[in-house]
DNA sequence: ATTAGCACTCTAACCGATTGAGTGCTAACA
DNA sequence: TGTTAGCACTCAATCGGTTAGAGTGCTAAT
């Protein structure tokens, strides 16, 4: 078995990136041509034919040019990791800038069109996970005809919306009262704090209204279910059509299917969080996306956070020979902004 | 120049229904066997050739059956929608239910994700027009830091927040003033109605705070102009992959590019309202799309109502042998649940 | 007015030959 | 011993030609 030394790697690389762009399987000819030193397409195929033995590069049938293989990819994006702590430059290019809003959702699905566009891939991003989250305050509102709105507002000022069907009116003064007694008792806690005992104990100081109680609470927890389920964004789905591997027979209907679903995207984004790497990312190549319609393509995650326990994640999705390196600067580079802006939120 | 007599309209239903179902070009001995009244082929060629002269029909090749054309399909759409007030039947099938959800927003999603389920073509859907609606109250809650969460709530139950950053703290006291102050002036009033007298007026009543005050009317209209962007929520899409003749080419990619962009969506749900249909359907067939990436489409409207004034569109968009009738009675047939649900919520 | 019969047309599928990119191997070379 | 030139070989893609079949239009008979 032959080992890997460095003009081997050079060679892959070399393979790796003309296939990056052309997405043709490439030659030894073509190395010959690329490479810094000057090596014959001879000496490049024995190298090559090395490399394929070992398992980094493959030919798809037996007179074609080798493509990389995952493990291949697999090297590459190690070896690239590994280096980081790259020299400045930050590449930041065509980097449109992201514009401030104030609902976080909103957020989250401009950030996904961002990475989109800058990348050419497909973005997923998932809202942020309540959970830990503080309650901030709870306001309650009379809307007539025997329903008050709830608005649930917890750190990273995400507010959700419920409409609550009481059957009787309620007086402004008596819903002032609850909503005061509410939000001493509950403001500040986690929703994993809020015990039966504060619940009962709430109940105990205003029994009169302790069904309206019973449905407020309710709310809060729809609103955690809900939030719970954890929405998942997505864009630039369309993206995938610009790389021909992925639209073949039915992938592309697969894919686009997958992406719109949402659902099956939760396995990425739920996986193993516990990663010491510097700033969360993680790179799944080919089979390694636990996503059954994504085994052709390959998926790079960041985490981000936006407050105390409160965080979510972004991927990105594309071909296995998508530029790696791009898209793990530009997810940096967004994660640097998201810092900004929220941390911006929370100062002025 | 031959007349259309009803023989001839038979062979084009038949036509029609038959190409909807192979989506390929039919030929003479096919219709022979599928009419009830027994014909040879070579008549039915002969009334073909007629309907073709007439330009119902045509070849995509000398030696082809014959396929619709837009003109065909529009006189077979024109007759059922005038045929309508069908004897009940219903066609309920396999229509899930619309499961009951308080934000608006959500709703329509849902309805989406189920028009595009049960017709297996693409849908799309608005978010109500904001415009004529009254706004039913504003409620201002302190969020700390110098900053306000201000709840826009206006008919049809349409709840928006908006985070406002007013320099200063403000005392409790004060915010509920406000409050009062602004509701007094406002509620009831649609966005129209709030006129530069009033908000002078509300200003000489509380200057002090003039400042808080604009700037809650700007998250008013802030809200108001978000709304108007018309909100489209889109679902099905990966259903086109089902229908070959909208799979050629580029094609697929540009009409889930345009699905996902929404923006020229627009087109279709804002064109010419003033129809007197019984129940505001709108057929395009074809041309008639305002979209160019959907000239190969049909596209089924329809206007939803939840409120006077608050109104919105769905949509379905198929290829042009989509299943009218089913279509048009879907769409019916959810207009009908949507009464009912948003009755219900106005009633108990 | 309808129909049987037939010649005609055109697409899709199939087939074989050709081309060209790329390899692996061998032998010469530094 | 590592590198390279040369050459035979392989295989996918492409092209031209043939075939099969579906469907038509026309004509003549009913």
């Amino acid at each position: 078995m032959p080992t890997l030394d460095v003009r081997k790697e050079k060679i892959l690389y070399a393979i790796i990136q003309n296939y990056q762009e052309s997405g043709e399987p490439v030659g030894s000819r073509t190395i010959s041509k690329y490479l810094d030193v000057k090596l014959s397409p001879a000496t490049i195929r024995n190298e090559m034919s090395d490399l394929e033995e070992m398992g980094y590069i493959v030919q798809p049938h037996t007179s074609a040019g080798r493509i990389p293989t995952d493990k291949g990819y697999r090297l590459y994006v190690d070896r690239m990791l590994s280096e980081r702590a790259l020299p400045a430059e930050q590449r930041t290019e065509n980097q449109f800038l992201i514009k401030r809003v104030d609902r976080v959702e909103e957020l989250l699905m401009q950030m996904a069109r961002i990475l989109a566009a800058n990348t050419n891939y497909a973005a997923m991003i998932t809202g942020p996970k309540y959970q830990k989250t503080k309650l901030k305050f709870i306001q309650l509102s009379p809307m007539g005809e025997g329903r008050i709105l709830a608005v649930v507002v917890s750190e990273g000022n995400i507010v959700k919306n419920n409409i609550l069907n009481i059957g009787e009116d309620i007086s402004q003064e008596s819903l002032l009262g609850l909503n005061i007694l509410l939000n001493q008792n509950l403001a500040g806690l986690t929703m994993d704090e809020i015990s039966l005992e504060i619940i009962s104990k709430i109940k105990h100081e205003d029994d009169e209204h302790a069904e309206i109680i019973n449905k407020v609470l309710d709310a809060v927890a729809e609103s955690i279910r809900e939030n719970d389920k954890m929405r998942i964004f997505t864009s630039g789905a369309p993206n995938i059509f610009k790389y021909p591997e992925l639209t073949g027979g039915d992938k592309a209907s697969e894919l686009i299917s997958t992406l719109e679903e949402k659902e099956p995207l939760g396995n990425i984004v739920s996986s193993v969080d516990g990663e010491d790497g510097r700033h969360d990312i993680q790179v799944y190549i080919g089979d390694e996306v636990p996503v059954d319609s994504m085994k052709d393509c390959s998926v790079v995650t960041a985490t981000y956070e936006l407050g105390e326990g409160v965080q979510g994640k972004i991927g990105i999705i594309g071909p296995k020979r998508m530029d790696y390196q791009k898209v793990v600067d530009t997810l940096k580079s967004t994660m640097s902004q998201l810092d900004v802006i929220f941390s911006d939120e929370n100062d002025s």
